[in-house]
DNA sequence: CTAAATGATCAGTCTGTCTAACTAATGTCA
DNA sequence: TGACATTAGTTAGACAGACTGATCATTTAG
């Protein structure tokens, strides 16, 4: 039931996303939706992601490379790596959230800004129910 | 707005087919989403899917392998292959219906009928919506 | 009846995930 | 305070599931 709509809004969120940023892939985008504003720890974003580490690490291998995110030393854990968002990071996010709410003004349009309020009002009170289950 | 929703559910049917059936992923869905009732030919399951025929190929093999699909020869295409649903594979695909609906059960429960109704009402207006973009 | 188109397979590659085993730094407590 | 457990991350290797390209077999068209 949510399905199908929300199929389309990601195949076309993505399709417009790769055109504009062509080395990054889906899989980064777990990345970008976790990391904090002053940085991130390696492990705190593999388990936020629901991954391992060692996934997470070969990801963010991948932005730091392609220069998304930049990485250092925690400063108050020696062992720790901090990832950072760089400004070429921000933009990436800035891009996708503006696509994002591209696709919603134009859903908008189509069936009406009322009933996506509605729409909105609801989805977000069906999360809000569904929230406990999600231990384990 | 509807990923977040989206993933739980999604994530709780995984689980609980997981248990029922370990011998199938999540990649094989798209098989049992797409195989018709007198059979498919792999070219046919390749394009509603959105994937290439050797993807497919692949997918329908483990299938085969598991008992939840068998394949022979199309009776007016030497060449085609025919993917047909065994009864194992027709008891899967009720399973995850059964757990699919109760599921939506469960979450009509929580925020009340008549906004599960409208809700419903609202996702398939807006699928509709949708729809026109798809070309390409 | 040959040539093009079509359905499927074979071979090889790549991405993103995992487990297992390891190193280095930190924390604990007898 | 020094040994041991815990925690952060890395290295190595496996595998699933997707891809491209080449090939084979059959069907369809000219």
């Amino acid at each position: 039931m949510l399905r199908s709509p929300y199929r389309r809004l990601q195949k076309q969120l993505y399709r417009e996303m790769e055109r504009r940023f062509p080395d990054i892939r889906r899989a980064h985008s777990v990345v970008f939706r976790h990391v904090a504003e002053g940085g991130s720890r390696l492990t705190d974003l593999a388990e936020q992601a629901e991954m391992t580490k060692q996934s997470m690490a070969y990801l963010v291998g991948h932005l730091a490379a392609a220069g998304y995110v930049k990485t250092g030393k925690h400063p108050d854990d020696g062992r720790a790596v901090l990832v950072k968002l760089t400004a070429k990071g921000r933009t990436f996010i800035a891009a996708a959230l503006e696509a994002s709410a591209d696709l919603e003004k134009e859903a908008a349009m189509r069936v009406g800004g009322e009933k996506m309020t509605q729409l909105r009002h609801l989805l977000v009170e069906l999360d809000g129910a569904l929230e406990a289950d999600d231990l384990a």
